[in-house]
RNA sequence: GCGGAUGUGGUGAAAUUGGUAUACACGCCAGACUUAGGAUCUGGUGCCGCAAGGCGUGGAGGUUCAAGUCCUCUCAUCCGCACCA
């Protein structure tokens, strides 16, 4: 049969879409599988690894559709983002209209893929559906305590009047304006994500079994949960004078309480209280308050290049010696973590000690190693060891030392032990137009008022101009009026939008809402319970720690609002490896993109399906090929114009095995193998490559071959196989061969795999030198004399020490001499 | 700086998890068929060497009868980041 892809490829895709053959069934009866890739921002085009993403989940969903399981399998659009603003600033192109051509474009891309997607489920998180129901979560969490508002301090761009994203600013400027970018405080929402730190952190374990170690590691490092001291550092009384008595003290935190006898200097980040009320009440020299807001303005990437430091010369007592000791500002130390403050131990601290010798601050050891003298001329000792210079606690070991000093620092009522988290709350208000409206309304009166859950959505408007400059919600003329729902006096509504992330943390929930709840609520209890959890998730690596972390957040938030039962969304999540060409990920500035349209209009479909998950394991990354591709095509003719050697049949043919030729008898093992291996990779391993390299090497041997017989039950197998990776061409022959009747399990028979003869490995000294056909049946004793027949020329003149024989492998046998 | 990974033929990669290193494929070489070949089929292909043989999984050590796989050190490359006290 003659191979041509975009006929069969047409046809099957109509077949499918005509008979709605992805639509899961409302059998709740049914075995359950929830296959979901992550969603698509609708940018315009497809891109290879969107191509790789969907391949992948398209597999586990016909695998397990063959397998006779009820498959979810769904597909929408991530479509609310700075993009389609960004081209609508650029190209004047309205961001909704920008954004749903966009999505139908993309959207036949896909069904070119020959992807097994439900139609019936698909939506955009800018549909206004969607966004009535978000709106409606918002508004349930801050009912819940969840939702707040603090001062951020945001990249402002003075010449546009816009806040700007972080790939917005280009080396200290604004990307369109090439304006220095400066810090502006602003008031932004807040999701207390924080106060599930700990449960994120814990639940971490439930994934262990179907998440990759690496990512789990990510997000426990993320989570940062640590534990240490925390206590007061109280001002002398000139530094309290010199403050005008505004301040008493400030409080530090440490992990390491046992270095504290070296504390030789303190520094706080340059936006804490005591700075800021130094800066306005004029009491720094002007260098010093310059370079304090020098630092205060630096993107926190600069600030991690250098360091920098303002000595604000005044002192606070250390809470143990009472020394006094200096006060400073340093850039490395961040607002958000802890109290602002820190401790510095030049000493036993890799920073405070780059810091100390920049500054030229005292270096004081109080750590020394077990069995040796500490030398920090050179650099800091940071590992444990034993204290000194440390009045009560000399000698104890850090370990020891570490709980006692808490412990002291309790009973004198001066510092606590406190629990301490790098997680920071979420901020989720966006200075833009596309994006979903926070539906609060600000009123005099009232404050912050939550808009009627009956008069959701609130929706943008579209008549809006682009300019970048300022936010479009807040410009337009009429849009923000409205009247205070509680007290009916003239507000004025929320003008930002929702950062994306919160539309992509819920998405998953909501493809469980069959046709007949959609328009009427989010999602169903019962849906809900059947669908979730989702058992592959397949994705970038580059989500691994904010997405996945928001998408656990909102499902606990929503357990606890009482929406639905499950703690964790995945059980399984895959992580996807870039495409790389070139050695370098593609991208429209490297020029090194390859077009999934053009690559199916050469090859079909199928071809762009077989090479993806045939160069490379999906967690790997994937070096493209372009005759390599070639070569996945070749074999997909080879598997159409082979299977004229097959006879049409409508169950698998019975073979009296032991009546076979060898090559015959080998041909249906490689098949067999082949089987066996489906099952490992699609429910274990996931390593398509080898899968497809096992289906090679038994077409391979069907070729050596010329027993119909073998053929059909070859075909019948092989084509079972191959269907959720190069589906179209597996249902024309499969159709045309079986009536379809071999597109589901397949059973293994084990009488194919029983052998008459192996080959073993003959080595010497682990050196192999023979190799030896034995009866699988030889005894031990029969192997040894065999494998000492064929070393006999290594062995002249050697003693035998030892002789090793690994069943099934090889014999190795220790020589001296 | 911190965190996470990856190094195997000319190339993408296999290796049943400590047991014959390089399966499968690309590329290359030779041959067949052909008006033609960028189609198809057949054979060959880790490196050095005429050969015997030797050497080979980034590098150096170690454990073991046996190491791509385990341990120690080291080098290179890639990814992420919020200097996390």
């Amino acid at each position: 049969m003659t191979y041509n892809p975009s006929e069969i490829e047409k046809k099957w895709q109509g077949f499918w879409e005509a008979n709605r053959s992805f639509e899961p069934h409302e059998d709740y009866s049914k075995d359950k599988k929830y296959i979901l890739s992550m969603f698509p921002f609708p940018s315009g085009r497809l891109h290879m690894g969107h191509v790789r993403n969907y391949s992948i989940g398209d597999a586990f969903a016909r695998y397990h559709r063959q397998m006779g399981k009820n498959v979810l399998h769904p597909i929408g659009w991530d479509s609310f983002g700075m993009p389609a603003e960004n081209a609508a600033i650029k190209n004047g192109a309205h961001p909704k209209k920008w954004t749903y051509e966009n999505i139908d474009y993309m959207r036949s891309e896909l069904a070119s893929l020959g992807l097994s997607f439900s139609k019936e489920r698909e939506f955009a998180t800018s549909d206004e559906l969607y966004t009535k129901f978000e709106q409606g979560f918002i508004i349930d969490m801050y009912e819940k305590g969840l939702l707040y508002r603090k001062k951020a301090s945001l990249n402002w761009c003075p010449h546009d009047q816009t806040v700007l994203a972080n790939e917005q600013v280009v080396d200290g400027c604004c990307w369109r304006c090439d304006t220095e970018v400066v810090k502006k405080e602003m008031n932004q929402y807040y999701l207390k994500i924080s106060d599930y730190a700990d449960e994120l952190l814990q639940d971490l374990d439930k994934l262990k079994e179907g998440w990759p170690s690496q990512v789990l590691t990510m997000q426990e490092n993320w989570i940062g949960k640590s534990s240490g001291l925390e206590f007061d550092l109280h001002f002398d009384e000139d530094s309290k004078a010199k403050l005008n008595n505004s301040f008493e003290k400030f409080d530090v935190f440490t992990t390491r309480p046992d270095t504290i006898y070296g504390v030789s200097y303190t520094a706080l980040a340059p936006e804490h209280d005591i700075v800021t009320y130094m800066l306005d009440n004029n009491l720094l020299d002007e260098s010093s308050a310059l370079a304090i807001k020098k630092m205060k303005n630096a993107s926190s990437i600069d600030r991690q290049k250098e360091k920098s430091g303002v000595a604000l010369n005044i002192n606070v007592l250390h809470p143990l010696t009472g020394k006094s000791v200096p006060v400073w500002v340093a850039n490395f130390v961040l607002m958000d973590y802890g109290s602002g403050a820190v401790m510095a131990v030049p000493a036993h601290d890799d920073r405070d000690y780059d810091f100390a010798k920049m500054y030229d601050l005292e270096v004081n050891a109080v750590i020394k190693p077990k069995d040796a003298d500490v030398d920090v001329s050179e650099k800091a000792f940071t590992d444990a060891g034993v204290l000194f210079n440390s009045g009560q606690f000399d000698g104890q070991k850090s370990t020891k030392a570490q709980p006692a000093i808490i412990y002291h620092f309790e009973q004198e009522k001066i510092g606590k032990k406190v629990i301490n988290f790098k997680l920071k709350d979420w901020g989720i208000s966006r200075q833009r137009y596309w994006g979903a409206p926070i539906p609060f309304i600000h009123c005099e009166d009232c404050g912050i008022v939550m808009e009627e859950k009956q008069n959701l959505p609130i929706i943008l408007p579209e008549d809006v101009e682009f300019t970048g400059e300022g936010s479009p919600l807040y410009n337009h003329p009429t849009w923000k009026t409205c009247a205070c729902p509680k007290c009916g006096k003239d507000a004025e509504r929320e003008t930002d939008t929702m950062d994306t992330f919160v539309e992509s943390s819920w998405y998953f929930l909501r493809y469980t809402a069959s046709k007949a709840i959609q328009e009427d609520k989010a999602f169903d209890v019962k849906e809900l319970d059947y669908w979730m959890n989702v058992d592959h998730y397949v994705g970038g690596i580059e989500h691994a720690i904010l997405h996945l972390l928001y998408a656990r957040f909102f499902t606990k938030v929503f357990r606890d609002l009482g929406y639905i039962k499950h703690d964790e969304p995945f059980g399984h999540l895959l992580t996807q490896g870039m495409v790389l060409k070139d050695g370098s990920k593609m991208s429209k500035s490297k020029g090194n993109t390859v077009d999934p349209d053009a690559l199916i209009e050469k090859y079909g479909a199928d071809t762009a399906r077989l090479f993806i998950l045939f160069a490379a394991p999906p967690t790997q990354e994937l070096e493209w090929n372009d005759s390599a591709v070639e070569g996945s095509h070749k074999f997909l003719k080879r598997l159409s114009e082979r299977s004229s050697n097959a006879v049409k049949c409508e169950n698998i043919p019975r073979i009296d095995h032991s009546a076979l030729s060898k090559e015959e008898k080998f041909a249906r093992k490689k098949v067999y193998e082949a089987l066996q291996r489906a099952e490992d990779v699609y429910t274990n391993k996931f390593t398509f490559n080898t899968l497809i390299a096992g289906v090679m090497e038994a077409m391979n041997a069907l070729h050596e071959q010329k027993n119909s017989d073998v053929w059909t039950e070859g075909y019948w197998i092989i084509l079972s196989i191959l269907e959720p990776i190069v589906p179209h061409i597996c249902w024309e022959l499969s159709d045309t061969l079986f009536g379809r009747a071999n597109l589901g399990e397949q059973k293994v028979l084990d009488e194919v795999f029983v052998v008459d003869s192996m080959m073993l490995g003959v080595a010497i000294n682990g050196k192999n030198r023979a190799e030896i056909e034995v009866s699988p049946s030889a005894s031990k004793e029969e192997i040894l004399a065999l494998a000492k027949v064929a070393l006999e020329k290594w062995l002249e003149g050697k003693e035998i020490v030892k002789e090793i024989v690994v069943p099934k492998k090889l014999v190795n046998i220790v020589v001296k001499g």
